[in-house]
DNA sequence: ATCATCAAGTTCAATAATTGAACTAATATC
DNA sequence: GATATTAGTTCAATTATTGAACTTGATGAT
């Protein structure tokens, strides 16, 4: 049967998955990021079948993710770049990469390193608090409940169990 | 065929998305975070099959992400933990439920909102420059070549593509 | 002129994964 | 003794993924 749709779920986290759209796109995301943006460059990049490429590059355009462009005429070819929405998944991407880093680097080490071009520095990428600036890890974060909760498939659960927030923060 | 596996590949976006396993598992890691632990609560609250949790908790637990513990004797019954990378993965789901909340939200807003524990503000999952603590960008980073890098399948051009380390960073 | 080449796909058959519904097993409760 | 709870397993139907071969439109070489 066909995979059921997270879009419709009140969870941003399943909302933005569905936009992604499957397993291969974060790794076609990456490529156009890192510049690899024709289609028979991703074939060979990613060893992807030909076939599924292409449903995903009309899924991803759809999703507005990704944009295809003619980059020459005569004869017509295209590359695909992305969208603000697909440049703003970088971070979020870096920051799963640097998980991936941590917990399943090849034994040789990190496949790949990053500079900040705004101070230089070779860095890892982190997920901070946007209030303090302090590393957020899985114990000091609470959520609770916002404005577009509701207790539908994908929250069914979760919805009824999550605290208000607290107020007057 | 078989789903291509990503765990050979010299990219640890890729060889994080291959632990993580498929597409219901961050949501799967997201309920075992806020409580939601055991299987026929976790059946209720996504709307999965039984029949595909089972298997990905097997998957799961076979990656070292979360582990079954039994809660009570007569009957034995389990629930489910995550392991130490486990919760690291947690940050980065945040800063992805993040993007998820920019681009992907229902119109009623937000489903959910967190807390930061340490300073007591609400905020938003940031990622940002473990070396100046800026936040950063896709414009704002530079990938390069690092040693455990290699043309093989999932970088093949990449591989080839990628300029050398800054020296002295 | 003809032939091979390139880039960006499409078409096809085989295999594997996802789904939903029904079933099992061990205990506890009415 | 019958029903409820919890954590799964089994099964058939439907989709999705894969790899290989094919198509299309144009360029460059012989």
């Amino acid at each position: 049967m066909e995979r059921t749709s997270f879009a419709g779920m009140r969870c941003s986290l399943a909302r933005g998955l569905d936009r992604i759209g499957d397993w291969w796109s974060p790794l076609i995301i990456r490529d156009l990021y890192l510049g690899v943006t024709r289609f028979d460059d991703l074939v060979e990049d990613l060893g992807i079948s030909r076939n599924l490429l292409a449903r995903r590059l009309k899924a991803l355009a759809a999703n507005g993710m990704i944009a295809r462009k003619a980059y020459q005429r005569r004869p017509l070819r295209y590359e695909y770049r992305l969208t603000e929405a697909g440049r703003d998944l970088i971070p979020a991407l870096l920051a799963l990469t640097a998980w991936g880093d941590r917990w399943a680097a090849p034994k040789e080490g990190s496949p790949m390193l990053h500079e900040h071009a705004a101070c230089g520095c070779r860095f890892t990428p982190q997920v901070t608090c946007s209030a303090c600036g302090e590393p957020i890890d899985a114990g000091s974060v609470m959520a609770t409940r916002g404005p577009g909760g509701a207790a539908k498939a994908g929250t069914k659960v979760l919805a009824r169990r999550l605290p208000p927030p607290t107020p007057g923060r």
